[in-house]
DNA sequence: CGAATAGTGTCTCTTAGACAATATTTA
DNA sequence: TAAATATTGTCTAAGAGACACTATTCG
């Protein structure tokens, strides 16, 4: 039988790429972050000397201007005929980043997200998967809003995130043991000025 | 700006390597096979036409004489200077099978797994992790057990998974409504038989 | 005041968890 | 019969969810 392990360089190596869903919430609705002008998610290939996670950010420093994103693991996708250039695995990531903060990439919603490049559909759809793992947890893990939020905020973010509307009392009450009382109140146009708290 | 795709083959590519925790249930203990006589898991180097889940197969058939592997994606650790003999990034993956079903693996408690080679023990953690999920929302999601099983059965494989006594009357109710009767009984040593049932 | 938003009281239903009792087998 | 295992009855506590009500602001 053959050696299993010969020398590294022994072996044909495949290319490795890393792909990112940049996701935001922009109003009521939970957004995907494209490349500017094509149906597919910022992406680069691997360089020598870096992490994927370095690679992540340098793609999305270069393809969108965003900076300092953390980004999280998804899925390794191999399909052997998934890029026609060549071999090509892509690990899938995920960031969420504030709407204002998603640099020149174009917002879409993750509903509408649908005939991307590659295998950019999956991995839309796993990081929508995440992120509601994440939401359900936590009330705002991914720091989607700042360190001061309103019950309001919050909720409108969990129904973007997990896509349906929640009532205001049931939501206040799950989310209250996580939160912390500022003392302060934010004043909006009209009625009953809403607590501020923060994260516990 | 230098262009940011260039043709595939001006990067250098890392070595890519698959590394897999084999997760069983031996006795009352829920155990992760290493390589026979070192203290890793089996792995081996991506072959060039291959996706990563017949790498997993390959090196397990190869290493421990396990066929027909299922392997589940976990995580890709990419440190610069995980491996001293050069850039080599690895995907681990896990795979569940019966304990009879191990091959020639030293089978080890997950709980005494430590010191293991490379990123080892965190595989072994992150697979620990990944199966607590799946057997928290399924009675037996990988087929530990045959098609006909007892809830004594079942509640020793969730013990070992969770490494807790579970209560069998709060355990029968919580497995109940995903088992289907066979209306057969299996008779023990002693004691009233117990009903089979089939996964619903 | 009326509209709009924030927050609370309270009821119901479900579920987890536990203890105790009953049922059925083997030695 | 005694010991062991399987199964069910029942109680309690906690939580989700919903509805109705109260509170505070602005125009």
């Amino acid at each position: 039988m053959a050696p299993i392990d010969r020398p590294l360089t022994d072996y044909p190596r495949p290319s490795l790429a890393v792909d990112t869903a940049v996701l935001t919430v922009r109003g009521e609705e939970l957004c995907v972050g494209l490349v500017p002008g094509k149906p597919r998610l910022p992406g680069t290939f691997l360089h020598e000397g870096e992490t994927l996670a370095d690679a992540v950010r340098r793609s999305l420093t270069q393809k969108a201007g965003l900076e300092g994103a953390a980004p999280a693991q998804l899925h390794v996708f191999d399909a052997l005929d998934r890029d026609s250039r060549g071999w090509v695995l892509s690990v899938a990531h995920v960031v969420v980043v504030p709407a204002d903060a998603t640099g020149t990439l174009e917002l879409v919603p993750t509903s509408a997200a649908r005939g991307l490049d590659f295998d950019h559909d999956q991995i839309v759809q796993q990081a929508v998967a995440w992120m509601q793992g994440r939401y359900a947890e936590r009330p705002d893990p991914e720091h989607l809003l700042g360190a001061e939020l309103t019950l309001r905020d919050l909720r409108r973010v969990h129904e973007a995130v997990r896509g349906e509307v929640l009532q205001p009392d049931t939501f206040r009450r799950a989310m209250l043991p996580w939160l912390e009382p500022t003392g302060l109140l934010r004043r909006g146009d009209v009625g009953k000025p809403a607590q501020l708290f923060r994260r516990r």
